[in-house]
DNA sequence: TGTTAGCACTCTTATCAATCGAGTGCTAAC
DNA sequence: GTTAGCACTCGATTGATAAGAGTGCTAACA
């Protein structure tokens, strides 16, 4: 069967209704609130044909109907580009300034979920295609190295390198020149054996420490940062009924809890470079289990070259797909325009 | 009224059966379950007058009894002593060892959440009182300055500094001198405005520069490090009926989400230095409105002289205070160990 | 005097039937 | 192709009834 205009029509109206409503829409609805003055009768046999196309469902006989997956699918397909996709209410964010990135995060991630009634996580951007800018050494004590890592983004890591010997302050110096001559605008996925080996060659007695220290590079600056997301507004998916009864709520609850999915989604997210980087899963289509009553749009963002994360918003399936989408855009274009105006200041 | 032994023991035995199933608890029950020996008209006797001394109540006629605010106050304060606090079923906790500081907060509280099915929640260090082990300032670009500030308990921190003139290294290392030789071994607290001019007027033409560094220690150590709280099995409080209906759930998880609230409660929890380190709110007694249906129960750490930090569990008022305050007791004795021992590797 | 058995009373919970209403599917007429 | 009409289904609501848990009170007992 065929999905003819007036078809999409009464999907489409479905659809926005039941948005609106969270109840089932039945015929004599469609007919009274479209425009194409149509008998509850027609609509009741297009409905059933939509039924039938697997594009709507009855929660039971005598009720009216609610969208499938698919039914949401399509609308987010075909359907929602027909509108604008930035809605008229969505205000500029003001974004404050502020230096640490890890405060910026939680602020938008709150400002999102404020603004759009469903839950929000958002990911810090990941290093490992940054360009490593700078790296310093220095002596903390008797034997414990400082290395101080600064790369492009002005992301700043620290960490602590026992070292057995005594270093004086030439060895630190000639260590520090040796380190930022060969490591210098490579990015950590870059670093490979062989430089590892060249600089270890030229860095005398001193080799083992070379070797610390890229190990901590690697590992300050990768693993444990890919679980920095953070969430927001986690409670107001208790405002959707039919998320809000106590085993589904823990579910989702959870799965937001549950940071190390949370990074595999929104990373899995932002490697599929299509729809602008925004990626709409619904119900079953989202990787994460516990999510599958639930919509799921990500948005990946860039502050610069190569420097991306990912924001995440959790809402009902019936969640208002043009305006998460349209805010995700016009959040973007703001960040976008605040990192490229101002390169600077941010940790 | 007076609370003689037996009425005690009735309100222990009502207590801890309420802990258990979470259902009032009738008079019935008690002369069964008891070693009273007593039949249940009598214990009725009894059950009125703790009714009316305000330690139990009937949440309706004919419903069996559920301790009050005030009736689980008195065994927390009175009667759990009587029991060792540690109770037998609490494992030493396999606290891995883990450079960063903020790894070992996260990890800590889930472990604590899957430990007790309550939710939980841990603050970071506050600093304030630390001393000042070594400041470092080095030139990262043209017109912006890196400082690294490291306080004991190897605590790290970085911010970027904007400077007008560019530095010569001789400048900049005699600024560093500078630095560490005056604030060397301070606390934040005590970087007092005196201080402040004296080392600015020895700074020659750099003075900006030093108040900058100033403001920028300052700030890094204090204010918005504040706010790290994590937060834990949130979703262990639908384990509770009594908390998981949609509103009450909503509040206490939206309580949990509101970081500055939880900050300040830990906070004045640990100033309280009473019943060594460990305090109990129950229902009302908590500060945070939204929890007011939960018990929550906090003890203060310390990892070196003046670095302190607490932990808190937020559960219904029933919950297992015995079991809490031992596996907290338990815990603060781990971390005391970890890091009286092992004074080394912590970011 | 303290304890206990007995009983009436209260209140919650579960169950069942009846009713209502929303919404459908189908048919026949336009 | 559209629509009016009608029978039908099924969830939600209501009310009545019964069961059960627990109490408070009284009177009897040790």
């Amino acid at each position: 069967m065929e999905l003819d205009e007036r078809k999409e029509k009464i999907l489409y109206a479905i659809i926005r209704n039941y948005q609106e409503t969270g109840e089932p829409v039945g015929s004599r609805t469609i007919s009274k609130y479209s425009d194409l003055n149509l008998s509850s009768a027609t609509i009741r046999n297009e409905m059933s044909d939509l039924e039938e196309m697997g594009l709507i469902v009855q929660p039971h006989t005598s009720a009216g109907r609610i969208p499938t997956d698919k039914g949401y699918r399509l609308y987010v397909d075909k359907m929602m580009l027909k509108n604008d996709i930035v809605p008229a209410g969505t205000d500029d964010f003001i974004l404050q300034k502020v230096d640490r990135m890890e405060l910026m995060l939680k602020q938008m991630a709150k400002l999102l979920a404020v603004n759009t009634n469903y839950a929000t996580m958002i990911s810090a951007p990941r290093y490992g295609r940054t360009k490593l800018k700078f790296i310093q050494l220095s002596q903390m004590d008797e034997n414990r190295l400082l290395a101080v890592i600064v790369a492009e983004g002005n992301i700043i890591k620290n960490t602590v390198i026992d070292v057995e010997e005594k270093l004086t302050s030439e060895d630190i110096l000639s260590l520090n020149l040796l380190l930022n001559t060969n490591l210098n605008g490579l990015t950590v996925d870059e670093i490979s054996l062989g430089i590892i080996s060249k600089i270890k060659s030229q860095a005398g007695e001193h080799t083992d420490i070379i070797g610390k220290v890229l190990d901590a590079i690697a590992e300050a600056i990768s693993e444990e940062e890919e679980l920095k997301v953070y969430t927001s507004g986690t409670t107001n998916i208790f405002k959707y009924p039919e998320l809000s009864d106590g085993s589904r709520a823990s579910k989702i609850i959870n799965a937001l809890e549950e940071k190390q999915q949370l990074t595999n989604l929104l990373i899995d997210s932002s490697l599929d470079e299509d729809n602008k980087g925004i990626q709409v899963y619904i119900g079953d289509e989202t990787p994460i289990q516990n999510m599958k009553d639930c919509s799921v749009v990500t948005a990946t963002y860039e502050l610069a070259d190569g420097l991306k994360g990912t924001i995440g918003i959790v809402g009902p399936k019936r969640m208002n797909y043009e305006k998460v989408v349209g805010t995700l855009n016009k959040l973007k274009e703001n960040l976008d325009d605040m990192f490229s105006k101002e390169d600077e200041h941010n940790e």
